[in-house]
DNA sequence: TTGTATGCGTTATCAA
DNA sequence: TTGATAACGCATACAA
């Protein structure tokens, strides 16, 4: 079973012609008798032919292959980004290279390193929840290939971003609450270390001071992982402790669902004791009972905008930028708060 | 910002030594002396020196990377595959190029010819749910160019296979609401022209027979999407139609939840009235209310094994085999069924 | 209108 | 121990 592909040379022999005639006739060049072209593509046809990328990259200095460094593939919300990438990149005429940190700053560094090597034309990174340095993001541009980060990004790098509006989206969830009528709201939010989460606290608070409300720390509970019900002990937990809440915004969905669990199980109804928002609104998030409140969070179209703003780097060559942009969320009202 | 990425030349010229001298040592080739070896590896480093691996692939004929065609990124089980491939290409210093066919036959074939094109090493394929013909899959093969199948194969190809038993798991799924005295069970199954679909259909019929229940075609009811809540709207023009059910063995965990809802809705309660098993066993199963029994399918393992067997594909260029691995699934039951 | 030579970055072969 | 050369597949400047 040996890798047996036409090539241009094989054309050429079977015809008795150049191969660079061959590699003409196929690229439509304008001085090539249509006699020659007819029968180089009949027999390309016949061959299947196929043009070698490997070695039109190496000739082209352009893979038309760009890396994307992700932290998870399995959340939805990554997986919708990598679908919209990828939705760009087709339509452009570029292939995808999928990478995981799986989380871990040294995965992230042999996976940008690693893309590097196969010399893609650009990378697509959101950052991973360990963050030690920047160098590798430095040699990505000392390089001069082009990087575009999206929905994480780190603070001091100088380069396009494509995220949320994570303070705000907080504050909207967070004021929707106390418009209910909730005083004693509490936040869960996913590793409180990282810049978004951060973030998202910030607005969790901006809204209650902005709603008259007391910011409590002790209301803001770290859930460092979003697997194994982490949040269902951790609100159980709470309430065994006799903790007084009306309101609750998780940073993301999983985190919600596994609360509602526990606040349930305790006896209290969903919305009517506690109103609950969760953040990417996954598409069970209408099925669930009740149906889950959630802050909308566009991962299909933060994918195609970045790969966008990507491409436009790649085909400008344009100078180191710093722009941002920010894509709108939304936040969906259902029945879990209202 | 041209790209400027340093190649063997750089290091050649900067010492004043030849191109296959720099290439030796940093390869440590043995005939080469340790001073200049040193100094070579030293200005490598200095030169943030990273070998062109188009350069490499168009040498050694091997890319290192691998094609994966997938019906579709978002759902969980398929970025769980992913995941595995990914996890064991990079053990191997393998990367993976990843397409999406969104299940079309079109996207499908133009996915293989592009990766095929970028002379990927081996490919992995997933079925889209359109099928039209497998000369593709037999391009792909007369190339030379190892193939594997997972989770959906098609019917006539000669190649390995990593698949589950659909049939034995519905089977079992099935059997299991029997056991719990449940007489009028009612399958919800996705696009029912798909193999996989049909096996599931088989075990589901297999299942009330062995019971001594009889078959009843019209509680076969096909969601040919498990989008937008298709099996909620199902579900609940079966029940205004007067439909008696006490069981439902869903073909996913998504259209479970949705007839759920619709089965709330119209004041049935879940197991008591209806037992309720899904397939997949997403990670919210557990989350939610009740909490969902389902068919627990590998994902991860799925695309490690998947691509072990791509990867003895590769290595040994073995002739074309058929063999088929079968991975076990395992019925995870919780309290929407007992 | 077509053929020849060259180079993209690397390594294997042969020569020195 | 090191250097020159050729080759992987393709496109293109230059020659014919």
């Amino acid at each position: 079973m040996k890798n047996k592909q036409a090539t241009i040379k094989d054309i050429a022999k079977a015809i008795g012609v150049s191969p660079s005639t061959v590699s003409r006739a196929l690229n439509d060049h304008p001085a090539i008798s249509k006699a020659t072209k007819e029968k180089i593509k009949a027999k390309a046809r016949e061959l299947r032919y196929e043009p070698n990328i490997v070695a039109l990259s190496l000739k082209n200095r352009s893979t038309k292959t760009i890396g994307v460094v992700i932290p998870e593939l399995i959340h939805f919300f990554f997986s919708s980004v990598i679908s919209g990438i990828e939705e760009v990149a087709y339509d452009n005429g570029y292939t995808v290279m999928v990478c995981q940190s799986n989380e871990s700053y040294e995965k992230e560094v042999k996976d940008v390193m690693a893309l590097l090597s196969h010399r893609v034309d650009g990378l697509l990174i959101s950052q991973a929840k360990e963050i030690l340095n920047n160098t590798h993001y430095k040699e990505i541009q000392d390089r001069g290939v082009p990087l575009v980060f999206f929905d994480r990004k780190p603070v001091d790098m100088i380069a396009p971003s494509i995220i949320i509006d994570d303070e705000n989206a907080a504050y909207e969830a967070t004021r929707h609450l106390i418009d209910q009528g909730r005083k004693s709201i509490l936040h869960l939010g996913n590793n409180l270390n990282m810049p978004i989460s951060i973030n998202r606290v910030d607005g969790f608070k901006r809204a209650l001071k902005d709603g008259g409300l007391v910011v409590d720390e002790s209301m803001i509970i770290d859930c460092p992982s979003d697997q194994q019900g982490i949040s269902y002990d951790k609100m159980l937990k709470l309430l065994e402790d006799g903790i007084k809440v009306d309101g609750l915004f998780a940073s993301n969905d999983l985190l919600a669902i596994g609360a509602i669990k526990a606040l349930k199980q305790f006896g209290l109804s969903i919305p009517e004791d506690v109103a609950v928002v969760g953040f990417s609104n996954w598409k069970f998030c209408d099925m669930v009972d009740p149906p889950l409140s959630s802050v909308d969070q566009p991962g299909r179209k933060m994918g195609r905008v970045a790969m966008e703003r990507l491409l436009k780097m790649i085909v400008q060559d344009e100078e180191k930028q710093n722009d941002v942009t920010i894509l709108d969320t939304k936040l969906m009202i259902r029945k879990s708060s209202s």
